[in-house]
DNA sequence: CCAAAAGTGTTCGAACTACACCCATGT
DNA sequence: ACATGGGTGTAGTTCGAACACTTTTGG
């Protein structure tokens, strides 16, 4: 046992909140979830989760993320600590936010069910317990800052993808319009991306080129000062 | 008293750490203070302190601000959230930091002996506890951003300043050296500066004329989707 | 009179913007 | 054959980068 210094200080429950964003037909969706416990049982809410003993903020957060997706080390990057002293409406709790962007067709709908949870695009959400609405704004705003420095936008495609695809996620993200020949020309001038022979042809009777995105190149033009922009 | 929700979880402490930026001399500096108490007393640290019953994490910080500074209402803003199970020596604590920039003339050396501080260059850091070295390194480049995109250099400087301050207050925070001539054609674009009639003398003998940021126009360029871009 | 910092314009190239037509193919 | 989405190039403009000399004045 660790001495006790710090025993005339008070305590407080810390939990997580995710932020799980996905990508499908032109729009941002984020996962949701009908709270399963009072109070305020059965409204929608993030998927949380309070921090336990002996685990860090991030190694929560990352649990929480496996449980209620399937999936091992998504990208997951922290978007703030929520402290007002009455968000919670249960007990005073302290919550930490985290986003995550993840590839929507590798979702396993029974997640959905066992969760009660749904995919809803982030132009139609609906009430959110607490402060939970705020949490998404404050990390929609991060992701466009991010999305424009850093390629953060390829968690949210499948492998293989099309430009196509591509220029709306980012359309998305900007909630702006691009010019395709701009956009494209901008790509191609970063040499990040692989063409491959294959097209996708479930969104046009021509089909469009899949590339992929190649990290490994990405990451020898960090080492020589590269700063990805779009 | 709340209804108990939650008592199947487990506590925690929580507390803020505040990284306070000042500016002098051509370099930013960073206030440290001898921990007073166990475990590493006497060891360089952050000023900081436990998110209190009844308190808001934002209300924590800014009442360690005030408290070590002998101002009130400083700017800040959140860094983020650390969480590591062992971060802290003592016992489990999470801490939530918060960095804010002051102007170091305001600053009452009072303050400085009755906390054991100091001002320290931020290029000549001593071993700090804990994570506290992070948090800096956390918010320098937070503090790189922002002031690319947001005014907030003035609030390191006195009201009234010079362009040489200026600029060499930016060369600081960006870490390079700076166009004089660029410099202050962006600045002069931008019209958001008022030119003052008196000089400062002080660094030099022909003096360079004192300027004041005007939050007037720059809240009114806002509006119309300017940008601030330095 | 001289050292030391303040102030001032122009040129060049890169990067961004705007813009319109042909291509491939499934039905 | 035609509707639908995929793919391509150029010209004009703006913006950022590089660059050197004159001014002021206290000592």
């Amino acid at each position: 046992m660790s001495p006790a210094f710090y025993q005339q200080e008070v305590q407080f429950y810390v939990a997580v909140d995710c932020i799980i964003l996905g990508f499908n037909k032109n729009e941002l969706n984020v996962l949701l979830y009908k709270r399963k416990f009072e109070p305020l049982k059965g409204q929608w809410s993030l998927m949380g989760g309070f921090v336990k003993s002996g685990e860090s903020i991030n190694e929560a957060a990352s649990r929480v993320l496996t449980e209620c997706t399937g999936i091992d080390d998504l990208f997951m990057e922290q978007v703030g600590a929520y402290g007002e002293v009455t968000r919670d409406l249960g007990e005073r709790v302290i919550s930490v936010a985290y986003y995550s962007l993840i590839n929507m067709d590798k979702f396993s709908s029974e997640v959905l069910e066992e969760y009660n949870a749904a995919w809803v695009k982030i132009s139609d959400l609906p009430n959110l317990i607490f402060d939970h609405a705020k949490m998404i704004t404050d990390t929609l705003s991060i992701l466009k800052r991010k999305a424009a420095t850093r390629p953060v936008g390829f968690n949210l495609l499948p492998e293989k993808f099309t430009l196509p695809q591509l220029q709306s996620l980012y359309e998305a993200i900007y909630q702006t319009a691009l010019d395709k020949r701009n956009f494209r020309k901008k790509l191609n001038s970063m040499d990040i991306l692989e063409k491959l022979e294959e097209k996708d042809k479930k969104s046009s009777k021509r089909g469009a080129f899949f590339y992929t995105f190649n990290k490994e190149k990405y990451d020898k033009l960090l080492e020589d000062g590269f700063y990805f922009s779009l």
